[in-house]
RNA sequence: GCCCCGUUAGCUCAGUCGGAUAGAGCGCUGGAUUCCUAAUCCAGAGGCCAUAGGUUCAAAUCCUGUACGGGGCACCA
């Protein structure tokens, strides 16, 4: 319907701007929903929009837009009205079109049916060195949503997880299960302050000992050794005489801890998302960036002569760095450290380009809000390289606080005391955790209401969404008739009801909306949408019955609610949240 | 000091490709169930859209300054 008033009005427009010999202008046509109905159904605000383009008074404008517009039985009547808006009402009838579409699209309605093209989405990507904790959660469900929500949307979607597998940290974890392990047989060997302390460490390290019994075991000479290192365990950097102590001990086994280590910590983590309802298909290795093959440069080398060979590329003090200040960036970043270590926006930059490489229409990275200093350096480097940096799309997520009547629960990074993502699954389930993430846009802190997220009742939104659908479900398990059978028969003129039309135009928007909140990378609109839909509806219900014995009155009646039942199943299933038949 | 994000009802927040009278839930006040799930609904009160300017026929929405809050400014990852 509003398609046909647009194209209608495009026409009328053409014509008008055609004879007004003022050349092209550019225009594009909107029609917007009136809350008021005393102004219609629709609005346009067109004439507005031309009026300076065609020196021309806007109502007047609007005047002979509207005498033009051609009256059916779908269009009613055309007015103008304040400083030039155009209104259309249209008939009763004609809003119930869009329930013979869901009934045709089902599950499909609401999504593009065209190819729009191929993204990546990297979110999550936490370090490979404890599990997931609350405050991952947010853009673990963002992300994820978001790749249904784009996938509704017509994009091909990748989901990828970055994992850091390369940097010194990974030593760290090996170093701590290896004392962890040593602990087992030995009581006088002390856990380094410096290393990872929580239990999933113990229990990697049991699981090593399972694998490999005494394998890696030290000699008693060894264990002298290692004793003095232990007691000087102040600063950061002393760590490192430990992990190089291991190194030179076990030999091979030190790089077999180590991968031990980190197939374990990503079994936990992989688990844990599954459990939240995230999913990634893709996993990326940092330290594949660093493999050299058949004599070919590794990726991060790769990278740097790229960059060097457009001539951003320097030495000072023996560190090698790029020149990121010419593109917009506070200041010049160091890609080789003095030591020959690399950094880790080396393998940023290495890893930029290979998402690049894979040729993706949009490359959108999930970040926490705390990295937005960084991005200027990648998207210099990526200008620097010759890449169009539109394709980069980063999205910023606000922490989230965790509340408890009303308290803050505090978190320190430093004491280490994270309520970890299961332990919040365990306490609210994963469903209404994944809702509270996304109830809020990404760039606004968020309030995490742990008692509200528990509650059953119309406060919590998410049951006040789902009581909708299982109120729908309940009302078909008691009606005598079969909902398939009679939809031929159905006569939607008889949904003229004021709640059955408005109904009927909230379900009408939900393409609108699935667009708009893919285009924007604003998935908790469909948040807002579902809550606005189950409100009609439930507000409905309290206005009408639907068990009846007018038939053909209550068929239509059926139609409608298995329409809103789609529409609610459609959405919540973007937000990876089920929809019960009952409650 | 520089940079990013935010500021809308008592509270938690939508709305921001400019549109007619700024919305929702909670909380507050008052009502609705012999009947399909009251896990619900209906009505009322509640606003200088942080602030000062600017652009426009039209600004919560765009631009500039200011205040307040969060975050970031490593040869860490």
């Amino acid at each position: 319907m509003q398609q046909k008033i647009i194209n209608q009005l495009t026409l009328i427009v053409d014509e008008l701007i055609k004879s007004s010999d003022v050349g092209d202008v550019n225009y594009k046509i909107r029609l917007q929903e009136n809350k008021d109905k005393e102004h219609g159904d629709y609005a346009s605000n067109i004439a507005m929009m031309l009026a300076k383009d065609l020196s021309e008074n806007p109502k007047n404008l609007a005047e002979q837009i509207s005498k033009d517009f051609p009256l059916d039985d779908e269009v009613l009547r055309v007015e103008v009205a304040g400083p030039g808006f155009i209104n259309f009402f249209v008939s009763e009838a004609t809003h119930a079109e869009i329930l013979k579409n869901i009934d045709a699209e089902k599950e499909k309605y609401g999504h593009n049916k065209k190819k729009v093209g191929k993204v990546l989405i990297e979110y999550v990507s936490s370090n490979p060195t404890g599990p997931l904790h609350v405050g991952h959660g947010r853009g673990a469900v963002f992300g994820s949503v978001l790749a249904s929500l784009l996938k509704a949307a017509g994009h091909k979607v990748d989901e990828e997880y970055y994992v850091n597998d390369y940097g010194r940290q990974m030593s760290i974890l090996s170093v701590s299960v290896w004392l962890r392990y040593l602990q087992n047989s030995s009581k006088n060997i002390s856990m380094s302050p410096l290393g990872y302390q929580g239990d999933y460490i113990k229990l990697i390290a049991q699981e090593l000992f399972k694998e490999n019994k005494d394998k890696y075991l030290l000699s008693d000479n060894d264990r002298d050794n290692i004793l003095p290192i232990l007691e000087l365990q102040e600063d950061e950097k002393d760590i490192d005489s430990l992990i190089s102590f291991m190194q030179k001990t076990l030999g091979e086994g030190f790089s077999e801890i180590r991968s031990f280590a980190l197939d374990n910590m990503l079994n936990i983590i992989k688990s844990d998302l599954i459990n939240f309802g995230v999913e990634h298909n893709l996993w990326f290795f940092e330290s594949s960036l660093y493999i050299e093959e058949k004599g070919k440069p590794s990726k991060v080398d790769k990278g740097i002569s790229d960059l060097s060979s457009n001539d951003f590329v320097y030495e000072k003090d023996g560190a090698i760095w790029f020149k990121s200040s010419k593109l917009k960036d506070d200041k010049d970043r160091v890609l080789q450290r003095s030591n020959g270590d690399h950094t880790y926006f080396s393998s940023d930059v290495a890893y930029h380009l290979d998402k690049y490489n894979r040729s993706y229409d949009r490359i959108i990275n999930i970040w926490g809000s705390d990295h937005h200093g960084y991005l200027p350096r990648v998207r210099a480097a990526m200008e620097a390289s010759g890449r169009d940096t539109n394709k980069l799309e980063v999205v910023f997520i606000q922490f989230a606080n965790l509340v408890r009547n009303g308290e803050k629960i505090s978190m320190s990074t430093r004491s280490g005391d994270f309520i970890t993502l299961n332990e919040l699954m365990n306490e609210v389930t994963a469903e209404a955790a994944r809702f509270f993430y996304i109830n809020r846009k990404a760039d606004q802190h968020l309030e995490f209401d742990l008692e509200l997220a528990k509650e059953q009742s119309k406060d919590n939104p998410l049951y006040y969404i789902q009581y909708a659908h299982a109120r729908i479900c309940s009302v078909f398990n008691k009606v005598e008739y079969d909902l398939e059978e009679g939809h031929e028969k159905v006569d939607l003129s008889l949904l003229i009801a004021e709640k059955e039309i408005e109904i009927q135009k909230h379900l009408a928007t939900f393409p609108a909306l699935i667009e708009k909140a893919a285009k924007s990378n604003d998935p908790h609109l469909i948040c807002y949408y579902l809550k606005d839909l189950a409100s009609l509806f439930h507000s409905y219900y309290n206005n009408e019955k639907f068990i009846i014995e007018d038939s053909s009155l209550m068929i239509s009646r059926m139609f409608l609610l298995k329409g809103v039942k789609q529409v609610i199943f459609n959405g919540l299933e973007i937000l990876g949240v089920s929809s019960p038949e009952a409650m």
